[in-house]
DNA sequence: TCTAGATGGTCTGAATTTGAATCATTCTGA
DNA sequence: TCAGAATGATTCAAATTCAGACCATCTAGA
């Protein structure tokens, strides 16, 4: 804790700028093949898993916009796109007036069947399959304690 | 790679969701920081880092946008905005007068000094701290493969 | 010496993201 | 029961990002 501001040590520094340009160059990757394969950014394409996730297809904006990670604003806004493209339809919520739901067309569901295995490649190629088993474990162990600590804040 | 479009395997799919949202919560975390420590995003405080890194402390555009990884009009844009601010200055290149060095300032060298202690705090924190140095050994071996593999495609 | 093609950067307009303000509805406690 | 705080969602303007067009310069080969 003493050294809270110095510069990291090496091995400190190695996984951080691998941590850093990992996610940089995956999400890329990911994004190239969601856009060319359906048209869909990585924010909407995880919009229509969640959805489709979920139970009955549909799911309530702020639910959403927490479990996909993104501002209600911005949610907003990709809901709408998915909603002109089709695949996504708004109900009114009938317990809260406020909320609203957003629901799985099937449309939808068929643009999801339809990029989704592309996706799984791309996956396992750019991650899953330059790993160990054992670095995939300790990847799963390390990251996810990384991202828990930082959801409850 | 007979499965190459089949659902991951639990401990695979751990380590994707555990990898993306550990990306996600992190950048979220560091670019709050530097946002609030400096008035700084996380791509253009990048810049300040490789040119403070950089021999004379400047860069080439190209080299630069390559190096931090972003487009050469997010990176125009960018360094326009440091310019604005004064942290950076671009000067015509002689030898090639197609290209143009980002120059760190004074003002530059100070601002990244600034931030940077307070940088490396939450890295530490978000990051470093809740790993074992097992952990980061592995992360750094893993994710840097996965990195090389992409950058070179 | 030309010329076609590559390279380095910027510009432009459209799309997306941000953050604050706003609006309606629901909840809370006196 | 009612005022005030909280919640769910959208809207708006400003900032940022994207993709492709564009311009200037450099390079290589005939």
């Amino acid at each position: 804790m003493s050294d809270a501001g110095e510069p990291l040590e090496p091995r400190e520094l190695r996984a951080w700028m691998a941590f850093l340009a990992a996610a940089h160059l995956v999400d890329q990757e990911v994004e190239r093949q969601l856009k060319r394969d359906g048209g869909l950014s990585h924010p909407e394409f995880e919009v229509l898993v969640k959805l489709h996730g979920a139970a009955g297809g549909r799911m309530r904006m702020s639910d959403l916009a927490r479990e996909v990670m993104v501002s209600k604003s911005r949610l907003t806004y990709q809901v709408t796109q998915l909603e002109r493209a089709g695949l996504v339809k708004r109900t009114g919520c009938e317990s809260d007036r406020r909320s609203v739901w957003a629901e799985l067309t099937g449309e939808g569901a068929a643009a999801l069947a339809g990029v989704r295995p592309g996706h799984r490649r791309v996956v396992r190629e750019v991650l899953i399959e330059v790993l160990t088993p054992e670095e995939i474990e300790v990847l799963g162990d390390a990251l996810g304690r990384v991202a828990d600590r930082l959801r409850d804040r």
